[in-house]
DNA sequence: ATGAAAGCGCTAACAT
DNA sequence: ATGTTAGCGCTTTCAT
């Protein structure tokens, strides 16, 4: 692969000249810049990010780290971030903690070494430390969706607490007096701020002598265990705010296993919506592709492939697709 | 920030001696290796991966491409990937092409400046270009989920024609003769496979007369706007297939516009799973959060912030949540 | 407007 | 078991 200094050779300059060409920097003569761009062209020349980043300490890559890019809710915003980057030229590497401290620091370990720009965080856990060893490694960091204490930061989120209040009041207009809260870690910001919405909108109806509140874990899991918890509380609450979209799937599933009825026996609200393509009705018969597997194997297949492990050959992996029949499709009655 | 020489002669080495206590290459006594070990500590070495990359033309990244992350079957395949790679410490950048030639191309370029080890492609046209160039610049490629024509290489895909082939023959055996097919760009295998596989479920059941055949792109709204021109056909369809999940929501959505009931007049099946938990019933009331829009700013704000931009102090950008009421909250009786 | 020299931080290749 | 030397490909710095 050709470098600066085939460009240059061929271009009868220096190789710093290449380099002004490429970035734009400098003056140039037009006849100069000319023949770099047609010495490129030739030679089919592509810049080395990884050098260039050695010298100049830019790498021209983001990370984003969040708790499970499978929860719609983090999809969309990491769509939204790889959108600006590619934009600005700018590469995304993207990290899952699964909640997990040990995960996070494994990841911001991960991308120190790999000297990335910038790093969007969603705190796994509530505490500094991340963002600390990120910056003393001259890292910037963006806090996404939750709050972190202990250090000031540039920050994106949202007011929790207001919209759970607001959803509680929602709640109590409605007529429910018992109301339970499920939500997430207690080291969580957002878990703490929906809580403290959920409190403040009782208080304000005076109905604080009624609080339920049960934390676990920001999944579906979680929601369903408490939701069992919950309901062997007697009086049983008329209504359950689930703290995340996850933990709101789980709630529900475990009433419909205890055979409650939502809304007439209890009514549900959650946090996080869910994409607006899954309100639709009825069920879709599907063929499913197993989707995590494919992507498991890829990846395992590249790296075998990189590392030089595999024979010459090409190998093609099928994997089975299945058939899930549901109400979408009925008998023909219709000719 | 320390560098292999700083730890070196912190331990009164040489710096290869370094590199190898860290690689863990070579012979190393443990009395040495237990100096480098404690300087590494006092100095918070962190390796530098970009210098490594630079010298040893391995950079540890992998590269997904596919055509939109916000599809959950991709998504369950990113997350996939990123498994396999966080535990071979291999780190993975993620581009969405939008089904765009240009977009692939545009990040085919950006990975082979960042020297990628190798790309996951999920093909967003039918050509090899992407693969060749590529390949021209050492990097490995594995493709995902739809077939390449004119060059060979390692793929991981299903078996698109025979699950197309079983789910028009489960719609014929019950009972429906005219079945419609809804699907992506001709230029894209897995679009031309699900249609293969609905003509030869046809031709088996001597129905070959019947094919109705549309092709679109795979995205909800051409879902949307073919169904509303099948359904124009005269006799109608009594079933349609939708050739992956986004074209599916299309038609179900088309035809609760047009008052058509699913499944009671018109059959539907799709291609591609929605997550389980979109099956959910009834419809949460959630506060519903701007994911995108705070992947967005976020991203916007921590490019600023690395390009220096931006005044000393942090910034907090709080945004605006929505609550949406759908039926799992209802008026309480029960007091 | 262009170039020469040096060096970013690391490791391959070759000693000893 | 450890060290010396050199160089990956680029851009910074300092000339001219």
């Amino acid at each position: 692969m050709p470098t600066v200094l085939d460009v240059a050779k061929r271009a009868g300059v220096a190789p710093i000249t290449v380099s002004r060409v490429i970035n734009n920097s400098g003056y140039i003569s037009l006849a100069t810049r000319e023949r770099v761009e047609a010495a490129v062209k030739e030679l089919g020349y592509v810049p080395n990010t990884i050098a260039r980043g050695l010298r100049s300490k830019r790498t021209h890559t983001l990370a984003l780290v969040v708790t499970d890019i499978t929860n719609p809710y983090f999809t969309s915003m990491a769509r939204g971030v790889e959108d600006v980057a590619g934009e600005c030229n700018y590469t995304v590497i993207y990290c899952n903690t699964d909640e997990s401290e040990a995960k996070e620091e494994k990841y911001a370990n991960m991308l120190a070494q790999r000297q990335v720009d910038g790093v969007l965080l969603v705190p796994s856990c509530g505490n500094e430390n991340t963002i600390k060893f990120l910056r003393s490694n001259d890292i910037d960091v963006v806090v996404l969706d939750r709050h972190i204490s202990g250090v000031e930061t540039d920050i994106v989120c949202t007011d929790s607490k207001n919209a759970a209040n607001y959803l509680i009041k929602l709640l109590i207009g409605l007529g429910h007096k018992r109301i339970a809260i499920i939500t997430g870690q207690k080291e969580v910001s957002t878990s703490v701020d929906r809580v403290t919405g959920y409190q403040q909108a009782l208080a304000e109806a005076g109905l604080s002598d009624n609080e339920l509140v049960f934390y676990g874990a920001f999944n579906e899991q979680s929601g369903y265990e408490l939701t069992k918890q919950v309901m062997m509380h007697s009086p049983k609450p008329t209504a359950i705010f689930g703290a995340n979209n996850f933990i709101a799937i789980g709630i529900i599933k475990a009433l419909r296993d205890l055979n409650i009825d939502v809304p007439a026996d209890v009514s549900v609200v959650g946090f996080d919506d869910l994409p607006e393509y899954m309100f639709i009705k009825p069920f879709l018969t599907v063929a499913k592709q197993p989707a995590y597997e494919m992507g498991r194997l890829a990846a395992d297949l590249l790296l075998k492939r990189i590392s030089g492990e595999l024979s010459e050959e090409y190998q093609e992996i099928v994997l089975p697709i299945e058939i899930i029949e549901r109400e979408s499709s009925a008998p023909n009655k219709n000719g």
